[in-house]
DNA sequence: TAAGGAACCTTGCAATGCAAAGTACCTTTA
DNA sequence: TAAAGGTACTTTGCATTGCAAGGTTCCTTA
């Protein structure tokens, strides 16, 4: 029911620019959603395997290399999916939470 | 990030009429929210045990006695928490999917 | 060359949602 | 009055998810 919405906001920034792991905690965190690494890495990667992410490295102006995401079209129509359906369980959930028809 | 969103749901029904599992399920998929039995049952268990609901039997009219739910005082706060972090999120995530600003 | 920071990754646990199977009660019907 | 069937409640076991915690590797700086 209410699967895949964490999904649906890293493929957001991900869609917007091309980010690194650390740059998309960062813009979750500027929007109050507070994820982890432990969440972020085993996610890209179960990403990358179903095909909705690619990712490539770029050198860094200090420390490691860093590996870039990038949305693949699959990426692209998964996000699209997964926006339709977010957006419909909002409209039902206030549905519910709005109606204040006690009596 | 995303906890409580069924709880929510649930607990909203059971504060607008006093009802058992079935209406409960029955409410919900009105609202194209599909929730079965194994995941509801355990839900309202919790919810009990944690003092956020009461419950007591009623006869029917055809079949077994009901377990009708209700709301306690920690409940409705519990609903008012739930209902506030939900809307908050929803806030946040449309600021993340709604930004079409790729360039 | 040691220390520390940045970035990535993994492991193990707890919670959640669900399918499936099980139990109990009540009504109908033969 | 016993069997069949429906309604309601409950439990079990599995897959997924989110997270804390602990690594590893690479790079810079002192």
């Amino acid at each position: 029911m209410k699967k895949g919405v964490l999904e649906m906001c890293i493929l957001a920034i991900i869609s917007r620019e091309e980010v690194y792991a650390s740059d998309i905690i960062e813009r979750l965190k500027k929007e109050n959603l507070i994820v982890v690494e432990g969440t972020l890495y085993p996610m890209l990667s179960r990403l990358k395997k179903a095909g909705h992410l690619d990712h490539f490295w770029l050198e860094s102006q200090a420390g490691p290399p860093r590996k870039y995401y990038k949305l693949t079209p699959s990426g692209e129509e998964f996000l699209n999916q997964l926006t339709e359906s977010w957006n419909t369980m909002v409209q039902s959930v206030s549905g519910l939470t709005s109606k204040k028809s006690k009596q």
